[in-house]
DNA sequence: CTCTCCATTTCTGTATACATACTGACCACA
DNA sequence: TGTGGTCAGTATGTATACAGAAATGGAGAG
């Protein structure tokens, strides 16, 4: 099942991919701070490949939002304000509501739906439990993508998919983004008790058909997701659960 | 919303951009079949330049959804479906009207509206006629290009922007896309007059903070595109008034 | 002491050579 | 005649050399 790519990451992926994963986990633990320019022998020194493949891996961190190009030339690593992430959340709740608005709209057999009802019921039985283990939550983060993953499939729109996946590689714009920020608040188990409840809706309106309520429900469903980012943020001694709150910069104050 | 880079295609650009722009141009035109392969090789042929910015226009070109990555290597032409387009189409109205809620619900001072209305104002001049020249339409294509750009810009979201920029790069996706294959239209003239009313209201809701107003008829505005494109699909004749359309593929299900 | 200009140095953009993986055809053998 | 394997041609992935541009630092003049 495993692709030989998958199989070996060490060794047999390309040159460029494995720069790529060694820069985005450097810049994703804040080994970069914002606005820094990042030169492209550094990376090589840092990832131990050329500069062939090392120039590859920037321009395809830039397209997925983590590097800036400079007009001058090269990169610097990009910062973030706090709405910006507030509203790549936004945004990423948006295109899913249009998903699910689409999936509804144009119909899903029952058999295209089973998935999104197993994902769901696979939820249930997390979510059901009283207290959560941080191993139940790692389970729920997996779960929960797949369940966003389903349903975005389920729009049957390959440009519709392909913005999706690029509004959700930043990885506070995820759909489990703030998931395992949310495991340190004592809160958490309402807010997951609220998302699934969400979930629970979305498949109902789509098997009914019912366009709109789809839509509505998973805009407010990405909505949970900034709650959690300003809890997470109002209690940043458990930063470590959530490193990417590194590239955040504080308000710019203009 | 054009690059620096993109503005001076002829002299002294980088020799990435030039075969970008040459690829371009002749993935558009047709010169390039939908699933076609295009190797290096034949695009350095192609462009006169080394393999080096190929690549790399390549992999821009990927990013701007005209290729398609073939999982062994290289890059073929993407074909899209009509519905393809109509959800491209639906997709780019839905963040556009996501920009003019923001821009309706956080407010916009009076001079930052200026320019919107400016353009509104423009586009009356060029609507208000009764026969419109093609030399007519073609300065509303970039006025329109202008007024969505202003609007876009009003939301004062850079995530947003990117993705809209992201949305409307494919040319059957952005705004005035069919707003040329439009002019060889008897409907033509009524068609502007209702686009002109949408863009008046919606300088209005945001005037008025109305957001879920605004972003309704933004919403309802990219539907015209569509409308557009089903009449120009009838009328094959005047295909090369829109070029791009060589790349849709007949619909699978015939 | 500060500002400006020039030289040095480093960086990116480009070209090209080399290695490896893939594709396709042709031939041999069952 | 069909199938499988091998070999050649070709494509991409990678490394590196070179040129031009940009940034940086120092020195000299005001």
């Amino acid at each position: 099942m495993t692709s030989p790519a998958e199989r070996d990451p060490e060794r047999s992926v390309s040159q460029t991919v494995r720069a790529q994963l060694a820069l985005r986990d450097l810049i994703l633990s804040g080994g970069l701070r914002s606005g820094e320019r990042i030169s492209e022998l550094q990376a090589v020194d840092i990832t131990g490949v050329s500069r062939t493949p090392v120039r590859m891996a920037l321009v395809r961190l830039e397209e997925e939002g983590l590097l800036e190009a400079i007009p001058s030339g090269g990169f610097m690593v990009k910062g973030f304000s706090e709405r910006d992430i507030v509203d790549s959340i936004e945004l990423r709740g948006t295109l899913e509501g249009l998903a699910a608005r689409f999936a509804a709209e144009r119909g899903v057999s029952a058999r295209d739906l089973e998935p999104l009802k197993e994902a769901l019921a696979e939820l249930d039985q997390l979510v059901r439990q009283d207290a959560i283990s941080v191993e139940a939550f790692s389970a729920y983060v997996t779960l929960n993508a797949r369940f966003h993953a389903v349903l975005t499939e389920l729009s049957r729109s390959a440009p519709l998919i392909r913005q999706i996946d690029r509004a959700s590689a930043l990885p506070f714009a995820s759909p489990s983004g703030f998931v395992m920020a949310q495991s340190a608040l004592p809160e958490s188990h309402q807010i997951l008790v609220i998302a699934q409840e969400h979930h629970r809706v979305v498949v109902d309106a789509i098997e009914n058909r019912e366009g709109s309520r789809a839509e509505a429900v998973m805009r407010e469903h990405a909505r949970l997701a900034v709650r959690n980012l300003r809890l997470a943020l109002r209690m940043r001694t458990k930063l470590d659960l959530m490193p990417a709150l590194a590239l955040i910069r504080a308000p710019s104050a203009d």
